[in-house]
DNA sequence: TGCGCCATCCAAAGCGCTTTGGGGTGAGTC
DNA sequence: GACTCACCCCAAAGCGCTTTGGATGGCGCA
């Protein structure tokens, strides 16, 4: 069913029932209610292509996600994100196009995107410390939203984000609070703008306590079960081990827990450890008291807000570009107890 | 820059230029070269909208992801098997629309993305038992592949999927084979087609050693650590306790050896477990000697699989519908060895 | 020389929609 | 009764591409 055979259908112009059905004011009320019916009983549905060319609009956003070169491995984040965002775009007619890119082929990617027209907006995932992707959508000139920061840009770009460095910060003045002093940190990859942040914050903590941060206690990878697991083994085989752990991503935190009580040691009452949480449903930390200590910020709700940003910024190109900063919870979990007391 | 403008700035006709670019013979090599030149140094790409709608193609796969409505949970194995379709897709120059829908939204869904035209084939995720998505998509009439498969259905219908009975059948066999006779499973959620198989394997290698199977030993939910974590110890603190573990994922089986340790045992010894392994790329049991003992089927692989049939049937609609059933290997790690021998 | 035949190229129609720029009709006003 | 003004509605242009159905010209061949 086509536009022309509707309004064959019921004696009007195909103008009349297009306006009818996107409720333009110059069509009464009882004619567009008739056309309202017949479309929907004879099922009709503009067929997207023929309207974007019209229009000019794609009535879709595309998120472009590097496959990390290193490992070929995707943000395990990701699928929270989307989930977030699909809700924000279906409600609002949106369609969502995907596209996984080596890190080599990503500018052309994006160029190729503005250029085919297949897209309003973007989406930029995983943001990198020095990031020429920003510098490069602007020179492009199309509405985006980065999910994360890029430190090193000093151009204006929207953004939604975490509070990563004061996450860390605090969780780590807690582990302080609690009598720690040698804390490790087991990090993402070390080019991460999220990682960077966090280490800051980690650091920042350490240095108001007077304590020198030492690289040793340090890792920075791609945050897996088994790279926490990893790290923490090998930290915990030190002479000097940690008696807290800081983890970025509950898989990390899950492979720390391992070493730990493979050495026999128990979390939460031996060594303590507190993660961050992106709150995934798919690595829940949600029973009444938690598994562990965490800083918890969902995924889901960023992806949410970042996806109504750019619609926003389609439909309105003019507005100044928004950056919104999410604080994450401190929760409470098993994880965590005070510093073991030697001699 | 656009077709028009293009043809002008070459002296040529639109025809000509679309004609030398697509490939058509009706242009000679030197204009061919000179078009295809031109439009490399002016960034000329025809625009995606118009050209679909001239060809009545969209040159887009849809994929359409239920969001578990128990849980509102994102099936976690999804990032693995777009990162395989989207490479598939990329190379063929098509995109990748995604819609993460509620159950009660899909029909309603499937039959938009026909009727507006935005793509020209899907893939269909997470199967259930009883899935009426399949006759749903019979009757509208539109290319489609199955990952996984829907048993219920005796429509004919393409599918990739991994021989799961095969696959648990074979696990439980070599757990019997090291002498375990009390086994427990820890399944994914009752009405996926997936888990269905699964116990059916595993229910059948039981059969033939003439072992009853306990209900009181098998678990289904949704996979994650938790409740792998909440299953294993339920069935740790029974009045029998079982010697092994079949767990439908990696994260399940997380959550089970967490159970295992917390009683004091040691996986690999006093419990053994086997999981089946997707081959995420962020949970990774690819050590030396792996972690888990595991049935192996990676997804991603399963991704491009369906994503080349997609575009094949797309592309050349009267062929015959495929079936793929991918194997698993049986990876030997860690965590099996022998019953315990008591008394 | 004249004919036919490729090899090349082109004008224009059409994909299905939105939107511009009117046009007709009836009620209201004097 | 003539005029204005809403109010409804329509024909046609246009979005940027592909594709049909010629047109043109050069060449070989008799």
């Amino acid at each position: 069913m086509k536009l022309k055979e509707l309004s064959e259908l019921l004696n009007l112009s195909q103008t009349t029932v297009s306006r009818a059905l996107n409720g333009y004011p110059e069509v009464s009320e009882s004619t567009r209610k008739r056309v309202r019916e017949a479309a929907e009983t004879h099922g009709y549905h503009p067929n997207t292509r023929a309207r974007s060319l019209a229009t000019g609009r794609a009535m879709a956003i595309g998120h472009v996600l590097p496959l990390s070169s290193k490992h070929e491995m995707m943000n395990p984040v990701f699928t929270d994100f989307i989930a977030g965002a699909g809700e924000v775009y279906s409600a609002h007619g949106y369609d969502m196009l995907l596209s996984v890119v080596p890190d080599e082929l990503q500018e052309r990617t994006y160029r190729d995107l503005r250029n085919k027209g297949s897209v309003d907006g973007l989406i930029v995932h995983a943001p990198k410390l020095a990031e020429q992707r920003i510098h490069l959508l602007n020179e492009i000139g199309i509405p985006y939203v980065v999910h994360g920061r890029a430190s090193d840009s000093n151009e204006p770009y929207a953004w939604v984000d975490m509070n990563n460095t004061h996450a860390f910060k605090r969780a780590t003045d807690f582990l302080l609070d609690l009598g720690h002093r040698r804390i490790a940190l087991v990090n993402g990859l070390a080019d991460m703008d999220f990682a960077i942040r966090r280490r800051a914050g980690f650091e920042e903590a350490l240095a108001e306590r007077g304590i020198e941060p030492e690289a040793a206690l340090v890792s920075s990878d791609e945050m897996t079960e088994s790279t926490g697991y990893a790290a923490a083994r090998g930290f915990l085989a030190g002479p000097a081990p940690p008696t807290a752990f800081l983890a970025s991503s509950i898989l990390s935190a899950l492979g720390i827990r391992r070493a730990i009580e493979e050495r026999g040691l128990r979390m939460g009452r031996d060594i303590s450890v507190i993660t961050h949480d992106d709150d995934l449903g798919y690595l829940q930390n949600r029973a009444e008291v938690p598994v562990f200590t965490a800083t918890r910020s969902s995924v889901r709700d960023a992806g949410r807000l970042a996806a109504g940003m750019v619609l926003e910024m389609v439909q309105s190109p003019d507005t100044a570009v928004r950056q919104v900063l999410l604080e994450s919870e401190l929760i409470l979990g098993q994880s965590t107890g005070p510093a073991p007391v030697f001699g």
